[in-house]
DNA sequence: ATGTAC
């Protein structure tokens, strides 16, 4: 019997597709997709990415891109890697640019009926309280010694500050801090970059969401975690800012310089890594660690910007709103967890970037209120069609080192997203697809557009299919703040 | 993603 092969890929199953040890490789790449996403995946230079990685020392397994990857700076985004904690290796470019990304769900007991008359109101308010756009600044000041303390601290920080409550940390995965930062290893230059960005949205494809959930999958899921048909939930997708732009910029530059010495030969400089054991590598995890720490802060202080808002507009006190926090979670940043293995169950360390943790359930990282049916998953589509809640399910566990997937991905660069949308009035467009708008910058709505990502739903199947992760509930949006 | 070029 013949296996089926793709330009160059083996078929492995519906879902997988593996990319043979050639050259240097040390561990094979695997590819989740069906068909038509592979075909995509195929037109950039995503599946050399992810050969480039398997180069990497002491990755384990695979080498290894989810559905919704794309080409990215060395691995691709919607690439993870594991490493051997004593053999192994931490590349920066691994992480990602924007450390510590990720996405957070409100959900309200809020209908979108009732919020229907309040709608431009209520984003006015929005766009008042959480400011968006490249360089943004000033929704929360912090003294440069405190900076210090929010490195270390995370979402805790600012729940001390009086940013929420101590329940929403519950619903944070890592409580919405990793233990280990080193605030000393994040440059002067990171920590003026940061100081005065917390509370603030950025640019690119983050974006604050109200939505509503116009489907559930799993009422089971759906019950456990809070959410109902026809509530009005918020979601929020953001990162690090300028704070771990620079942490990532300082040390890929940092480990650069390193590679000869320690013997390293990669067929990509942008896979720059430092092994574990090195002082190098003990920096950048504490620097990471801190600018991860940043952004689950970031996310804290915006969602209660989100909470001043609709209270403003409601005219109701915040506790009133029932907006707690169904989850947040990251997806850039490396970790050291507990994966079986090929040789028995290891500690390893798991890189993901633009991939998203989907422990299943019972598994002990997973929140209490939780644990029966497994750690939420946030998958943002694009701001015309929907974003979707999903559950970690076992195969993420035998197949990904506890991974999936973390969005639609781009299948349109933004310059040809700015060029085929020229001369449309996008806001109007979105109008009467009933989504009102507020935006920073001038070609923010062109770069974004519904057409120039993939249909998330078609990502969603993949993993759903490969038995990454579950779907729960769609969310569709009808009140979009970008910068 | 990003003081979108040091």
């Amino acid at each position: 019997m013949c296996p089926i092969t793709y330009a160059g890929a083996v078929q492995l199953d519906e879902f997988r597709w593996m990319l043979p040890k050639e050259g240097g490789m040390r561990v094979p790449g695997v590819l989740f997709a069906d068909r038509p996403l592979l075909e995509k995946m195929l037109s950039d230079r995503t599946p050399q990415q992810v050969r480039n990685a398997a180069h990497l020392p002491g990755i384990l397994e695979a080498s290894i891109a989810m559905p919704d990857a794309h080409w990215g700076y060395g691995l691709p985004v919607g690439g993870v890697v594991a490493t051997d904690p004593e053999e192994g290796v931490i590349s920066p470019g691994a992480v990602g640019y924007d450390i510590g990304c990720g996405v957070r769900l409100l959900r309200s007991r809020l209908t979108r009926a009732e919020l229907a008359p309040l709608v431009e109101r209520l984003a006015d308010a929005l766009f008042r309280n959480v400011p968006c756009g490249v360089g943004s600044s000033g929704a929360v000041r912090v003294a440069p010694r405190e900076l210090e303390r929010v490195l270390r601290d995370g979402a805790g920080w600012a729940v001390q500050r009086g940013f929420g409550t101590a329940g929403d940390l519950e619903h944070c995965e890592e409580g919405g801090v990793l233990e280990g930062a080193d605030p000393d290893a994040v440059s002067q230059a990171a920590h003026q970059r940061g100081r005065g960005q917390l509370g603030t949205l950025g640019s690119g494809n983050h974006f604050l969401e109200v939505q509503e959930v116009e489907q559930v999958y799993d009422e089971r899921a759906a019950a456990a975690l809070g959410i109902a048909r026809g509530e009005v939930t918020v979601m929020i997708h953001c990162g690090s800012r300028g704070l771990g732009h620079q942490v990532c910029t300082d040390h890929v530059r940092d480990v650069s310089r390193k590679l000869a010495g320690w013997g390293i030969v990669l067929p990509d400089r942008q896979l720059a890594c430092a092994p574990l054991a090195s002082p190098e590598a003990q920096a950048y995890v504490g620097a990471m660690r801190a600018a991860a720490n940043f952004a689950w802060a970031n996310r804290q202080c915006i969602a209660d910007g989100v909470r001043r808002a609709f209270s403003e507009t409601l005219g109701r006190g915040p506790a009133d709103l029932g907006l707690s926090l169904v989850y947040d979670v990251a997806h850039n940043i490396a970790k050291f967890e507990h994966h079986e293995t090929s040789a028995g169950r290891v500690r390893c360390l798991v890189h993901r970037k633009g991939a998203t943790r989907a422990f299943p359930a019972g598994h002990p990282d997973v929140p209490a209120a939780y644990r029966a049916v497994g750690q939420p998953v946030l998958v943002p589509g694009d701001m015309g069609r929907y974003s979707y809640v999903l559950i970690g399910s076992q195969g993420a566990m035998r197949y990904a080192f506890g991974s999936t997937c973390h969005g639609a991905g781009r299948q349109m660069s933004r310059t040809q997203a700015v060029r085929d949308t020229r001369g449309r009035d996008l806001v109007q467009e979105l109008r009467e697809l009933g989504v009102v708008v507020r935006y920073e910058g001038r070609d923010t709505l062109r770069e974004e557009t519904s057409e120039a990502y993939k249909d998330v739903a078609d990502v969603v199947r993949v993993v759903q299919g490969a038995d990454l992760a579950r779907p729960v509930a769609r969310l569709k949006p009808f009140l979009v703040v970008k910068g």
